[in-house]
DNA sequence: CAGATTCGCTTCAGTTCGTGAAGCATTGCG
DNA sequence: CGCAATGCTTCACGAACTGAAGCGAATCTG
């Protein structure tokens, strides 16, 4: 029997199995920083989800939040070096879902995609 | 945006985002094969979702069921290519776990646990 | 011989989780 | 004025998950 507290794998699983929450991460470690990019880029989550995604990782020390108060108001969402960790976790997806989904990310770059060099993984 | 079809961490994030499902295949990995191997292994699963996760994880291909006809009915599960191909996301979660969340499975080995070496990351 | 136990589930009612649409406050643009 | 943009919140609904109970056949316990 595996304790759910002392187990790495379980505590991880926790923080990272909500639906959506390996995107968001995945979207910030691309470069992706504020909600409405965010929101854009996840086709079809709802924004509740997208805000109790980022509040719950912010308070895991995963993300950080800054405002920036103009009008509009302006909102950014950062990795931090806890989130960052988690990237490597995000190319194994990467890599399990091109070698055994048989699916590709180069297939037809949309015009909506972010056009700088951004490397996702360290 | 991101094409949820295309894009191999989406597709992965589908299959592996359930609750307990990486758990699931973390204790098939680590040798236990048999529903109540796994359910007692997962303390709290209800054998509802553990079936459902099972069956599910059938259809992908990812674990192979084997039903042995004897008294108690004795049914098998096992990880095929695809499934300990996942191995690494889970060696991956440890490694995370340990370094970010402060928790190692190496706490007071249980007498339920199995004891022969195996190998959880090939 | 009655009763409990084992295995691999299924069923049910109830709770929690996620969705999709709408709305809000502010301000600039036409 | 009317609409767009931002970063959300609220609401009602459906889907997902839980916890307890049960089942059918055989075998172990008293």
């Amino acid at each position: 029997m595996v304790d759910r507290d002392t187990c790495p794998v379980c505590r991880t699983a926790e923080i990272v199995c909500g639906k959506w929450t390996l995107l968001v991460i995945r979207d910030l470690a691309e470069g992706r920083s504020r909600f409405c990019e965010l929101e854009r880029s996840l086709a079809g989550i709802s924004p509740r989800t997208l805000s109790l995604r980022l509040r719950a990782l912010e308070e895991e020390g995963i993300v950080e939040r800054q405002t920036f108060p103009e009008v509009p108001p302006r909102v950014e969402y950062v990795l931090t070096p806890k989130g960052q960790a988690l990237a490597p976790l995000i190319e194994d997806m990467r890599t399990y879902g091109r070698q055994w989904l048989g699916v590709d990310c180069a297939a037809e770059p949309s015009d909506e995609i972010l056009r700088e060099p951004v490397a996702a993984a360290v």
